[in-house]
DNA sequence: ACCTGACCTCGTCT
DNA sequence: AAGACGAGGTCAG
């Protein structure tokens, strides 16, 4: 479905950045933080709300021009012209990925809700209930044991002392936001639970670093497929050093919007083996 | 510094 | 139907 912008609203929101969005009776529903955004067929493109959180301020052609520098990206694009890498709202998207650990999408996704539906504000749309994203001052002071319950396992503590760490103010997003990518990186790092590919996550979609690119075992093994001779890929686990290495080359290879790059080769491989998105 | 194993839980597959 | 398997990583030794 294409609209005034080009942007494709199913293939941006199945790309598995967001989690927890619905599709109820051809609209999408999705919660941002203490937002519901609800997506028709054609984006409301005077909303400042769908502006912001679809980057209308990326200049989109630039970005894919700059990205095609080769046969397996401007593939990769060519199959998904209309996927977006989204704007979200930072504390969401900073859960979201410390709970994505060693996953794969509807557990994700299953957490979430969880998290939400035990946490976060109940709102009423129509016939439907929804949940806010849960504030981080209520994650923080929620018990381990409670916050269990959903579903974590180990990942209980990293969540807690994640929303702790925003509540007292030691991760703050705005300033994040102004910090370049090593210092965010670094900052972000400090946090129990989070390393490098959750760390680049979080600012690739929330924090305005399109020069992030998280490195999962998806990236790495497209990379090991794709791209041998360019970067080189020593093995298939990745460690603290040759993460950064690589990184380096990819930002080498594709520029500043190395992320945007990310994103579409995610997708594009994902699609190929049919992996689940949302429902 | 680097490398290896353990880790919670759940959906999916046999 | 029950049991094994592996999933968008991180931490500790």
């Amino acid at each position: 479905m294409k609209n005034k912008f080009e942007i494709n609203i199913d293939d941006t929101i199945n790309s598995g950045q967001v989690f927890l969005w619905k599709k109820i009776d051809s609209k999408w529903y999705g919660i941002n933080g203490k937002n519901i955004l609800i997506l028709k067929d054609e984006l409301d493109i005077k909303s400042k709300e769908v502006q912001k959180f679809f980057r209308f301020d990326d200049d989109f052609q630039e970005i894919k021009k700059q990205l095609s520098k080769d046969k397996v990206m401007k593939k990769a694009i060519g199959n998904f012209p209309g996927m977006r890498i989204l704007r979200q709202d930072p504390f969401q998207c900073y859960i979201s990925f410390i709970v994505s650990s060693n996953s794969n999408i509807p557990n994700i996704q299953t957490r979430l809700q969880k998290l939400s539906q035990k946490f976060g504000e109940k709102k009423i749309i129509g016939k439907n209930e929804f949940f806010l994203f849960p504030k981080p001052e209520k994650l923080a002071n929620a018990s381990i044991n409670d916050i269990a319950k959903c579903g974590l396992g180990y990942r209980t503590k990293y969540v807690k002392k994640a929303a702790i760490a925003v509540s007292k103010g030691i991760i703050d997003f705005p300033s994040l936001k102004k910090q370049d990518y090593q210092e965010a990186r670094d900052d972000l790092c400090q946090v129990f639970g989070i390393g490098k590919k959750v760390a680049d996550c979080i600012m690739l979609f929330s924090l305005d670093k399109l020069e992030a690119v998280p490195l999962d075992r998806w990236v790495l093994r497209i990379l090991e497929k794709y791209y041998s001779k360019e970067f080189q890929i020593s093995t298939k686990t990745i460690t603290e050093k040759t993460y950064d290495e690589l990184h380096n080359k990819i930002v080498d290879h594709f520029g500043k919007y190395a992320g945007y790059g990310q994103q579409f080769l995610f997708k594009n491989e994902r699609e190929s083996f049919d992996k689940k998105w949302l429902g």
